[in-house]
DNA sequence: AGAGGGTGCACAATCGATTGTGCAAAGGGC
DNA sequence: GCCCTTTGCACAATCGATTGTGCACCCTCT
């Protein structure tokens, strides 16, 4: 078994509560003299003393440790941010339990149940879906939240989130500047913060430029792989296909390059394509992907810093939802079809000659 | 504060000796009447009693947790490993702890140490390096372990590990097949257990077709991406440079992708690509990209069930090292050097008639 | 009625660390 | 020499759950 604070005690000849107090650095608070610490710290280092962090953690009800709730660790953009926030933490002494929920909220409560027997110092969460009555008793009971990714707009919680609305905005209003009026949009899982405003700057830039909204084109209710795929596979064959997709996260855009790929289609010769959230190989991409890349170092960094700082002034300070910018990268999967008519009508002019 | 059973006594009117061993389910081994029984159960849920699993794992020794160390769980294939690992897990009733070391031993040392502390029941470990004390000591503390994707082969451990030898192997025999012998490999972080084996692979391969190792050509020495880019870009300008390329992990070949497409450099025209590790977006690259496939469900799989028995066993089980075998999955980033001679002596005939 | 056995539960120690309080011994002032 | 202060440390409770042991009480049998 491992070195306990009587060990030592026994090989220095004193108390435990010394052994506590050396150790913690209060010898000046409880007077200790110079010469029992000295001793007391040499009897630790020969036994190499490693506290017991769940005896520390129930005496204390503080242990460290902050629990990340995320619906699938799998997916790049997540374990991105899982990772970055590991490393932010580990540099504050923290240590990160991470849960999975696959998309689930009867596990996320569950698992936020789990977090909470374990004496978790704090939580930061990508919510599945709109119900949020496990979060509100977080609050409750004062125990530090942050919410990452996906929010709620109806409670005063901390909050790390991009603009989703004007990053899909963008994207669309970039697909329609280059004279596309037949645009589908992929969803990812319904009713969850991201999808729905993602939706919304989709509906409203069709809108802006005067675009009837074709409801055959709103299709998907996932952020997984397989959702892109089937949808774009029905995408293609409908009477009147899209002549543009945007997908709404990475995983939906692996799906539909799959599909575009066995369907022989082209981008964005055949079909043009915009996705939502960044992907490393979009550069190398068959074409070149136009997308809407998200700020996750920031956002990674962004949630620790909040969560620390609730922690450690429990939950005094206020709450704060901090809005960040994603940013649109145009690369080459978006058909300019004004050039299209162009050139047809320069083709055109020369046959009339 | 949280519902103790104290609490749930009070309300009962017995003791918490009766309403532990009511909620253990020990009632009939310290005969309980039904009655008492029935009384504090009704008890424990009005209340919506959690057990507090510091106190537990104190008394109990087991904390039902599992820790994992990976080198960075930014990188794809860790990252689906991890999210495998969690979801098998936590059907057997544990969670994971997940450690992110940034491949540095001494932060590696540090986790193990704190995770040890944490009172955790096993560990899957992804060691980097080859010396291995610090895991040795957590053998001679009987903690049940299991080493992932990387082992040691000087110690009796569990371990899950894909044939990295036969995999390096196969995609450079693959290369040299289509008639190249200028091959350059780009290492992984030197002196893993991973990068030896592929390396070694490289080596074997080129000696069994007779083609001469040319130490310029091994080059790298990091999983990372910074990595793929530099020794890729420093590769193009060599005098002599190689005509295919090897890269040996996921993030390495996204930095030679880059390299390669600053350079204007088309695949397979130009040069050759084969890499290690599965990528989703590998078939929808400008060139399809061959490469060696780990088999990840079946690791992470592997791993979760050879844990799970150590630590239900309690080690008593002879420790078992459990190879995979990765697949080669040919796609068209590997140029026919000996189609273009083809080619080029039809062409030499044609000009001769 | 008294012995013997079974039933049903509580006492108290334990896991390891932390901390308010109390109490000797030493030192100083008169 | 006596009282008071200061110094230096230990006692014991506490966090919440688990478990070996002990002990009333009741029933039954002789």
């Amino acid at each position: 078994m491992l070195v306990t604070l009587n060990d030592i005690a026994i090989k220095a000849g004193v108390s435990v509560t010394t052994v506590s107090r050396v150790l913690n650095n209060k010898h000046e608070k409880y007077r200790i003299s110079a010469e029992t610490k000295t001793l007391v710290m040499q009897a630790a280092k020969e036994l190499d003393y490693r506290p017991n962090l769940l005896a520390r953690g129930l005496r204390l009800k503080r242990t460290h440790t902050i629990g990340i709730i995320v619906p699938d660790i799998s997916n790049p953009f997540f374990a991105f941010v899982t990772h970055m926030l590991q490393m932010f933490i580990y540099q504050h002494g923290y240590s990160l339990i991470v849960c999975s929920t696959n998309e689930d909220i009867k596990t996320e409560i569950e698992q936020i149940e789990l977090l909470k027997s374990k004496g978790i110092d704090g939580f930061v969460i990508m919510p599945v879906g709109t119900t949020h009555n496990h979060i509100d008793d977080l609050l409750g009971e004062d125990k530090p939240v942050v919410l990452l990714d996906r929010c709620f707009n109806d409670i005063n919680i901390n909050a790390v989130v991009v603009d989703n609305y004007t990053g899909a905005f963008r994207a669309i209003e970039h697909i329609i500047q280059n004279g596309h009026t037949k645009i589908a949009i992929i969803q990812g899982l319904l009713n969850t913060y991201t999808n729905n405003e993602r939706l919304k700057g989709y509906r409203e830039a069709l809108k802006k430029h005067n675009i009837k909204i074709n409801t055959d084109y709103i299709v998907g209710n996932d952020f997984r792989k397989e959702n892109g795929y089937i949808e774009t596979k029905l995408l293609l064959k409908m009477e009147n296909p899209p002549t543009a997709i945007f997908t709404t996260s990475d995983l939906i855009t692996l799906g539909a390059l799959q599909a575009l790929f066995e369907g022989n289609c082209k981008i964005p010769e055949d079909v043009s394509l915009v996705a939502f959230d960044d992907i490393d190989f979009a550069p190398y991409l068959m074409a070149p992907l136009t997308l809407v890349r998200q700020p996750k170092e920031l956002i990674a960094e962004t949630a620790g810093k909040l969560l620390i700082e609730d922690i450690k002034t429990k939950g005094k300070k206020e709450k704060k939802k901090i809005v960040l910018m994603p940013e649109l990268i145009v690369r080459n999967s978006v058909k300019n079809l004004f050039e299209k008519r162009q050139s047809q009508k320069y083709e055109a002019e020369a046959l009339l000659k």
